[in-house]
DNA sequence: CGTAATTAATTAAACATTTGATTGAACCAG
DNA sequence: CTGGTTCAATCAAATGTTTAATTAATTACG
């Protein structure tokens, strides 16, 4: 530990750029950035037990040392991936929140916005699910204040909803649960569809993420609407 | 693998009986018992590669050889367990449909049958949850067919109650995976909840299964009824 | 300017653990 | 005895981390 190592307290800071090879995706450049692409897909395949540092570092084209270098170890890497993904997210949901508008509209916006999210970064949603089956064990402070702000725009889009008359009384806890449930399922439950495919009759291939998007935001908006049910009986 | 094992195609057969300490669960008493409901949990909590032999051994108070001896391997544990679980909950499942009745309260029983399910045996939505995320790489073949059962459990609900108008048109895979999703979910994030609880302005606690059950059967109902929605602008 | 000193980035090898599986003896009921 | 069951010890492979050496860029300064 004698020499300087950058893991310490960075997070985004950028060593110095290399004329290589063009990146496939968009931020960072460099090895640092090459670790963070690299480990969100295989952790997101594999789960943090299942990732190796060296299935890692052989997919960033680099060796298992520089995720020790960088990120001071594997769960350093973990975390870094995490908080950089749920910032993100959280930021483009409060913005959701922030333009307004009624509510019914609001909750499309959310479910069209977290939906693009995952699509555009296929390796959010399986790190999610897996961060919140073991209880949130790897995941850093900072990143659960970001879950809980995501939480509380369903809960402000909902209660605006119920104010407004627009939806009928719902608990808003239960609410986020259902529609952050399906979505998070739904996308990371796509290998496995893919996979399964085959097995299954499935006419005319798996269903695309467009035709979720909208039987979510139809199911959402009829099943809070204040119109009373088709009441049997 | 010279000496006798029994693991080769058993799957409920128990060993001899013995006398020792009664068990917390149901089914199969023994070692063979003990390691699977060890198993269960400690996967359920760890996942396939974050569940050590040892772990498992200690929690059924026996030790890791016996895996070996009984399952022949840790996979051979898992899949054990996949199975036995999988195959109750489809026949469950199965039973709901068979009972027949209007669309709106098959579907309505669904929910309740497959969060009954899941509050008894708490170890299978995340077992289930992780195998998805994971592509199905360690699902056997069998369990595959019994989630491919449930799927038809829903997709023929739905179809029925679209044929007999008490469902507006939807799509019956998009409708299980948004119901399925939202239970699955639920269950698996019980553990997070817990432990995030104290970090979210959380009333009265997390909320109850039976509550997010009923607002389930609610959403679903409303959600997929043939009334109009509360149509905006 | 040019060159030596310094720092950062990277690699290959070594290390210390951990872990799933195997083995052989002991145990025990019938 | 005998055959199924269990355990303690052992093995070999895998894995996260550390170390030392090498290379390349940046800075200091004469």
């Amino acid at each position: 530990m004698s020499r300087g190592s950058p893991a310490a307290g960075r997070v985004a800071a950028v060593g110095r750029r290399r004329p290589g090879p063009r990146r496939g995706a968009s931020q960072p450049a460099g090895t640092r950035g090459d670790l963070l692409r690299a480990g969100a897909e295989v952790f997101a395949e594999r789960g943090f037990d299942g990732a190796t540092a060296e299935r890692i570092a052989e997919r960033a084209g680099a060796t298992k040392a520089m995720i020790n270098y960088h990120f001071r170890s594997k769960q350093g890497l973990y975390e870094a991936i995490l908080l950089s993904t749920f910032t993100e997210l959280a930021g483009r949901l409060d913005a959701v929140r922030a333009k307004g508008g009624a509510a019914p509209d609001q909750l499309r916006a959310f479910v069209d916005v977290f939906a693009g999210e995952a699509a555009l970064h296929p390796t959010f949603p399986p790190m999610m699910v897996r961060e919140v089956l073991s209880g949130g064990t790897h995941l850093p402070e900072q990143a659960l204040l970001r879950v809980v702000g995501v939480m509380g725009v369903v809960r402000s889009i909902v209660e605006q909803g119920v104010k407004e008359g627009s939806f009928r009384p719902v608990d808003p806890l239960l609410t986020h649960l259902s529609v952050v449930g399906m979505l998070l399922f739904f996308f990371a439950a796509e290998p496995f569809r893919r996979k399964a495919a085959p097995r299954i009759g499935l006419k005319g291939g798996p269903p695309s993420a467009a035709a979720f998007v909208a039987h979510v935001q139809e199911l959402m908006v009829r099943g809070l609407a204040t119109a009373a049910p088709h009441r049997r009986r």
